[in-house]
DNA sequence: GGTTTTACCCTTACGGCGTAAGTGCAGAGA
DNA sequence: TCTCTGCACTTACGCCGTAAGGGTAAAACC
């Protein structure tokens, strides 16, 4: 195998696979705020026409598919040496950290049908974690259900935070508040002057006072689920 | 004003306002499957060309922004003539409601920065709400992010089925069941036959198990937040 | 009534999108 | 050597959002 030529093009004798598509996708994606690439663009940073990517995708669709699996991929599974609570702990905080880290995904995660193999193999294995960790069927499926809804809303509301370090909040909260009609909305202003632009307030630290908040109510609720 | 003719396009005198456009564009969105509407459709419904539209919103984003405000219009705002733990479920049960009927916003407020009145309105009253059944502001935040969180989350993942009614779901599992390496995924092949599979299922009640589950623990931390 | 202004709406055009359909070429197997 | 096969390429189509500018009917003024 011919090393990588210095120039654009990537060396065109190599047959471009699956997973080098879908590697590229989500790196290309990932780069700042462009979403999620076209088949024009994948394909020229691939060296490649758009066109030929549909000798190994039938549709955009497909690639779609795998770029939300790649993500799953990255969410550490359960870890079986620490008790329940703290094994879901770190998962959810994980899975946190994986749909930061590629912003796009969330969206796209609710037009995807066809979950992938390491997709199934995390819920697989988090439906089983809390199973050995003493959670009837029925009571896994509701952890699981108000955990991974818990995740993916918290996520899904601090991607849309207009920024991402506390400055940038203080200079945003500022400048909303100014057009607001102070009045009209007193206790959202309240809340803006009086909590959120207070000097350490983090909005990551939400994220897990509420996750602590679910996981009492699973453990109080473990036993008595049928 | 001349009476409407029995053709297609609308009478062409009245001008067409904002309200008019956003209410359109809402109704079309909530068509069958179609999503949000282009531009070029939404005006044809309206009986005009698409570059018209631009008369009244300076850019596409701004017509999602109004949507969004108008979904947010829907949802019921918390009462005062209830305890705050109903009035909250109240308001939670609205909101879910209002984002199914209209299943193109979950994915559009993700993007949406600027916040409209409707939606100003709604955060506020919710914060004065909690405010007024006895939480602190740190409290109202905390019960805030987590309980909108959850909201989000689970109509993200329900909006996500690929069925609607308890027999589609039946005949999906069964499909799904089919393709699966059961040895591979048996906790999760455990849970569709064993659970979701058996007889008087509901995946909708699990959001009331859940979203109990969070009041419980905002009832029991709600005075020692600071 | 006549004129001007204003408020809308229309036409045309551009660059980008996903992808259907068909062409060309290089390496593998006979 | 020749054919076959797999992969990449070319071309083209109908969508999309929207920049730029032209046309006209109602309203406002004299």
């Amino acid at each position: 195998m011919p090393a990588e030529t210095a120039g654009r093009p990537a060396p065109r004798r190599t047959t471009l696979s699956k997973e080098t598509v879908l590697r590229t996708a989500v790196a290309l994606a990932d780069e700042a705020g462009t979403g999620v690439p076209s088949m024009r663009r994948l394909a020229e940073r691939l060296g490649v026409e758009a066109m030929s990517l549909y000798h190994h995708f039938r549709n955009k669709d497909l690639i779609l598919d795998g770029m939300v699996d790649l993500v799953f991929g990255e969410i550490e599974l359960p870890p079986d040496d620490v008790d329940w609570r703290t094994s879901m702990r770190r998962r959810a905080v994980s899975m946190r950290g994986a749909l930061i880290r590629h912003p796009w995904a969330i969206s796209l995660m609710d037009s995807r049908k066809n979950p992938g193999h390491a997709t199934l193999r995390h819920h697989d294995a988090v439906i089983g974690r809390l199973r050995s960790g003493g959670f009837s069927i029925a009571g896994a499926a509701h952890a699981f259900s108000v955990l991974d809804s818990y995740v993916y809303g918290f996520t899904l509301q601090e991607l849309s935070l207009p920024f991402t370090s506390s400055a940038g909040l203080e200079d945003t909260a500022d400048s909303i508040l100014k057009q607001l009609p102070r009045d009209e909305f007193p206790h959202l202003t309240e809340m803006i002057t009086d909590h959120a632009l207070k000097p350490g307030y983090a909005y990551t630290e939400e994220f897990g006072i509420g996750l602590d908040l679910i996981l009492d109510g699973l453990q109080r609720r473990r036993e008595s689920w049928p």
